[in-house]
DNA sequence: ATGCCGCGTGGGAGCGGTCCCACGGTCGGT
DNA sequence: ACCGACCGTGGGACCGCTCCCACGCGGCAT
């Protein structure tokens, strides 16, 4: 009947509540709140008093308690669907979560990081995003046909895009200036002397990749060349994906001097196959990539490439995301940041 | 004086309660509460009507209603230091990511990313990570002098690490065989006959690369070869320590004939650091790598290297933090997982 | 002096769940 | 026929916070 054995630990040490502040430094809940939200009602003794007492006790507010009042969560997702992670090297991932991540904080926001194992699981998805989980979402790699977006419109939650489903994008969104990156990267060939250019596109479902092709027209347009459809190929962002469409490249056109690939993935695979032809990269044939990314700077030789401000992109979508959620509208902005060329020994 | 010129959207569609659900079913709160969770103490009559109605309405419970009450949030948080960002390459950081999330998810569990400025933030941060914000916390590249795990601790918070910090780790944790791996890696160069090996370790404030070291060194005696200390060079992860050490290592060594390098990025700083030095890969000199990264398959020679079960270790991570949270001290394991080695072009 | 204004303040109500107690109805045992 | 056990149930209390209303008080105009 002894109560003497016990769990060893109560483990719940009840943490000190707004009501323990306030009796503390000997005024009203009322008070103690405003304090902590910021308030100017609040006259400087008092407020000197309340941060005392939060200090003694490590006061530390209750999210759930005020979630239930303010129906804010103060909290963001982070959609990505799973598929996509295997193709997140470096830098993309960690550079677009460390400008995600700085600028919530910065706002007192969490991050949530939610992989999404298909389409079909949008549904469900949608509606979990919506029960007052987070004030609002990010989503990365967008295809012209994710309907996420949408049934997020439907249910009034705040959303931003890294990337746009198509020209007339209705949400807010961030994205590298693709097309831009892109003629850059095509222009350069140019300079370099280089006249029979082929390409290496993206997945074309994805604005990134349909970006980045009519960029390399536009470049050879500007040079007042013609573009030679047989110059084109398509991959789809993966090494094999890469050397196929170069495989076919060079059948086309088995005296082409420069490839210009959509990612530097698919770069590398085009790098290897133009070795397997008996190439020499950029002796015969120069190469440039996009997305600077590890194995960029890692192959031989080591890649061209176009470096995206993926910190920037990711700042830039937190900002619109928290803008939106503070008011309506005012984050359904298109942002383009601007690319740079990294020149390198491929081209 | 009219209203017509209100704001177009509520926007704020009140979502329906608990107390919706029991009006539509014609049953109390306490019944909808049961239904919802599962208790057994419900008649099949009143369970069909009230799940009925929660379809009908669509019906989502709202959590932070429920954390007020349960004091859990049903969500963990995965810290990762900010400054190893930068080296989460593919495949480690969306390996485990993947993992952990599947495992979570399958525990209808949220997962809060928190990227960690430094040490000095860590206080801050504990309190914050214990004031009833999360249910647990899992926290990657641990460092030996990490402070976050004991103050974890001392609150009470349930914790698991990827990795350990010394050889006694009180903590639950998940790690590859560090060891077992470099032994595998050096027991292969010794089998294809080289016999001046040569190592660069990561940085020995963590125990994955003293376990490398000492894997290195087991699988030499192991052979009854004796370690030589200037067979040793120290760098931190990075590809330009990486070069310095290769560097270091044939200023002392000149005539060795192989290395393993305790990570693949150091590896291929290795690699470009012999070829400067005008020696062949494999040819002169073999090169052993860790990780199995996106740079391992892409570099030249194509890297050997020791691969780790990224997704399961995240998973293993996720079930213990479970564990732990579902009943103290049950989640307090070390468990340590199989790596494999994949054999490539450079050694 | 008297009234009024406005500031700073205290505290009641309520957010949407869970927990638990008390209650009515069956049913088996005596 | 009566009693107690047990099962399913309804609903009050409460989690910790914000919102908002009403109140007291001092200073200014009248």
């Amino acid at each position: 009947m002894s109560p003497a054995e016990q769990p060893p630990a109560p483990a719940d040490v009840r943490r000190p509540t707004l009501n323990a502040v306030a009796a503390r430094a000997g005024v009203g809940r009322g008070t103690v709140s405003r304090v902590i939200n910021g308030s100017p009602k609040v006259s400087p003794r008092s407020r000197a008093a309340v941060e005392q007492a939060i200090a003694d006790l490590g006061y530390v507010p209750n999210r759930a308690a005020r979630s239930l009042v303010t129906r804010r969560t103060d909290s963001v997702a982070l959609v990505v669907p799973e598929a996509e992670t295997r193709l997140f090297s470096e830098p993309y991932f960690p550079g677009i979560i460390r400008g995600v991540s700085a600028r919530l904080a910065s706002a007192g926001m969490q991050l949530l990081l939610v992989l999404a194992d298909d389409e079909k699981e949008y549904a469900r998805l949608a509606t979990y995003l919506s029960a007052q989980r987070v004030d609002g979402v990010l989503m990365m790699a967008v295809h012209s046909d994710d309907t996420l977006p949408d049934r997020l419109e439907e249910l009034a939650v705040p959303t931003v895009l890294a990337g746009r489903r198509g020209d007339r994008e209705p949400l807010g969104h961030v994205r590298a200036d693709n097309g831009g990156g892109a003629r850059s990267a095509v222009q350069h060939l140019l300079a370099r002397g280089r006249r029979s250019i082929g390409t290496i596109t993206g997945p074309l479902d994805m604005d990134a990749a349909r970006a980045r092709l009519d960029g390399y027209r536009d470049a050879l347009e500007g040079a007042g060349l013609t573009v030679e459809e047989d110059l084109i190929a398509h991959g789809d962002f993966t090494e094999e994906g890469g050397r196929a469409a170069m495989r076919e490249l060079l059948r086309r056109r088995p005296g082409l001097d420069a490839v210009f690939a959509a990612s530097d993935v698919m770069a590398s695979g085009a790098v290897l196959e133009l070795r397997a032809s008996g190439r020499r990269v950029p002796g015969d044939v120069a190469v440039v990539g996009f997305d600077d990314s590890i194995v960029a700077r890692h192959i031989d030789p080591p890649l061209t490439s176009v470096r995206q401000p993926l910190e920037e992109m990711g700042r830039t979508m937190a900002g619109l995301l928290l803008d939106e959620i503070a008011e309506r509208g005012t984050g359904r902005r298109e942002v383009v940041l601007p690319t740079e060329l990294v020149v390198r020994a491929s081209a």
